[in-house]
RNA sequence: CGGGGUGUAGCGUAGCCCGGUUAUCGCGCCUCGUUUGGGACGAGGAGGUCGCAGGUUCGAAUCCUGCCACCCCGACCA
């Protein structure tokens, strides 16, 4: 308990704390999980959002910005979105502060109370369809369909960094359709775009799914899923998609007149990915050195470091490498020179591994003699020694492998650690000895689920929508069952 | 909210049981010099409301009381 840590443990809460993304913005405060994302990790979220925020408007998206503050009476509406919600609300009841009479500082102002209080937005389906309600009218303004870019608070029990902060930054879409087959297939669209995010440029493989009653969100008819197995054995819900049916239409009364002139309720979607794809890329591709992003989402890609005894061999690697940054941007390739002089190579290396940079270029005398470069993959260590000439198109090819086998390496991962079972005893032992993914038949009930649930600590993290049809019997029940579901525990 | 634990420098900590000079050590930070192809070395230096408040005592980081905060495990969740 109490021994002085080695350099590298002390790196691993670096790795966690300094580079990425840091707890704890205010001491005191009784404010738990907050998180700062410092630049570094703020770099990894704008590249997420600059995908994704690319995908949906080319399926026609939008994007707009609704309030922070949320009229307490309008999270009353549509009761089961309350019963999800309303435990983990930030709520603002005074507008406000004064100094205090004795002295003692700055106070709230008693008079200053609020008529009704104010919500911060825990999502903001209540808003925005207050707001939906006034926008449509016709099936001629239908299909909505707006995300939002924002930030929400849920004061949640317990909080862990990355996975669940208490106040996070996410995108939620929010859609209007007048046919329920619209809002069904703008739903399942969305899953596919998370898909495919997750797996193309996250290099984090996924199932997509669909959740059973229990862990429906708060509101929705159905709500679909993308799972990601970590590197612990844990499962993490990675983004969803929710089919709202007409649940929010009717608490808000928006209603449309058709072409045939009829009042109707509109059909509606939401869906949203969070900050917590920060943590599910770190615990996908990490490993003990520190981070490992994928190249596609990597703030550099590329780092060069320079070897040099003295400024004049600076200057003559600077001039070398000064064309060759050039050439690599040229190329689309995000790159940078670290030529400070404070830190010795050494260093440079270990804290570019610590940050997960893809690839990095060290070139010093040596190399300027013989034309080369030193060039290392952060994803297998290795390090080969090539042609100066060659570098562009090498660094191509590798970032495109590096991309290639951190996702190949981490669905070998998940299909290792996915197991059918057929009997409860050998649940509950490959649980506790492999864990990840379990496919094993179930009867279909909640009582069923939450019974294994409270013996295993496993949950059904979703019924996969590409499920093989199969006669069985539920590995608890001993019940009919017609399909496999995927157990884990999860975060 | 239930169970357990912890608060000492920017980070990680020793000391607390059994009160006693100037509060320990490592990392980091600053200065100078030598170094620089995998986290350099030497010398010197800066940095502390010992979580907060009260009490016991000649004397409290250490004992007592109250409070606060945080962490871990549960219930909840993107």
């Amino acid at each position: 308990m109490s021994k002085n840590l080695t350099k590298r443990d002390q790196d691993y809460s670096k790795w966690y704390n300094e580079l990425v993304v840091k707890a704890d913005l205010a001491e005191n405060s009784g404010v738990r999980g907050c998180m700062v994302i410092k630049p570094y990790g703020y770099a990894i979220w704008e590249k997420i959002q600059a995908e994704l925020d690319r995908m949906f408007k080319e399926t026609g998206h939008e994007n707009a910005y609704f309030p922070l503050l949320i009229p307490k009476s309008y999270l009353s509406k549509e009761a089961q979105h309350v019963d999800g919600f309303a435990k983990e609300c930030a709520v603002v009841t005074h507008y406000r502060l004064k100094n205090a009479e004795d002295g003692s500082g700055i106070i709230v102002d008693p008079d200053a109370k609020l008529e009704e209080e104010l919500i911060i937005r825990p999502t903001s389906e209540t808003i925005i369809w207050s707001t939906y309600k006034r926008w449509i009218e016709s099936y001629r303004d239908l299909p909505l369909k707006i995300n939002q870019w924002a930030n929400v608070v849920r004061w949640e029990m317990r909080t862990r960094l990355f996975l669940r902060t208490s106040e996070f930054l996410w995108q939620e879409g929010h859609t209007a359709h007048a046919l329920e087959s619209e809002a069904v297939e703008e739903t399942k669209l969305i899953l596919d775009i998370y898909e495919e995010f997750a797996q193309n440029f996250m290099a984090m493989p996924v199932i997509k799914g669909v959740k059973t009653e229990s862990e429906r969100f708060a509101g929705a008819l159905d709500t679909y899923c993308i799972e990601a197995l970590m590197q612990d054995g844990k499962a993490l819900q990675a983004g969803t998609s929710h089919f709202l049916g007409q649940n929010f239409a009717k608490a808000f009364d928006v209603q449309y007149t058709s072409k045939e002139g009829k009042r109707e309720f509109v059909w509606a979607s939401s869906w949203g990915v969070s900050t917590r794809l920060i943590g599910g890329l770190i615990m996908t591709h990490s490993d003990d050195l520190g981070l490992v992003l994928p190249p596609k989402l990597a703030p550099i890609q590329v780092v060069i470091v320079p070897i040099h005894r003295n400024d004049d061999q600076l200057d003559a690697i600077s001039e070398k490498v000064n064309g060759l940054v050039k050439e690599l941007r040229k190329v689309g390739v995000s790159v940078k020179f670290d030529n400070r002089t404070t830190h010795k190579p050494g260093f440079k290396f270990a804290e570019y591994e610590l940050k997960g940079v893809p690839l990095r270029i060290a070139i010093g005398p040596r190399d300027l003699e013989n034309g080369t470069v030193e060039i290392a993959r952060r994803d297998t260590l290795k390090k080969e020694t090539i042609n100066f000439d060659t570098i562009v198109p090498f660094v191509q090819e590798t970032l495109e492998a590096i991309q290639d086998n951190l996702y190949q390496r981490a669905l070998n991962y998940r299909e290792d650690h996915t197991t059918e079972v057929d009997t409860f005893d050998e649940f509950k032992k490959v649980l506790k000895e492999k864990g990840g993914f379990i496919a094993a038949h179930w009867d279909g009930t909640t009582e069923t689920e939450d019974k294994i649930a409270e013996i295993t600590k496993a949950s059904i993290r979703c019924i996969p929508l590409d499920v093989v049809q199969e006669e069985g019997v539920c590995v608890f029940s001993g019940k009919k069952s017609k399909h496999r579901v995927l157990f884990a525990k999860s975060y």
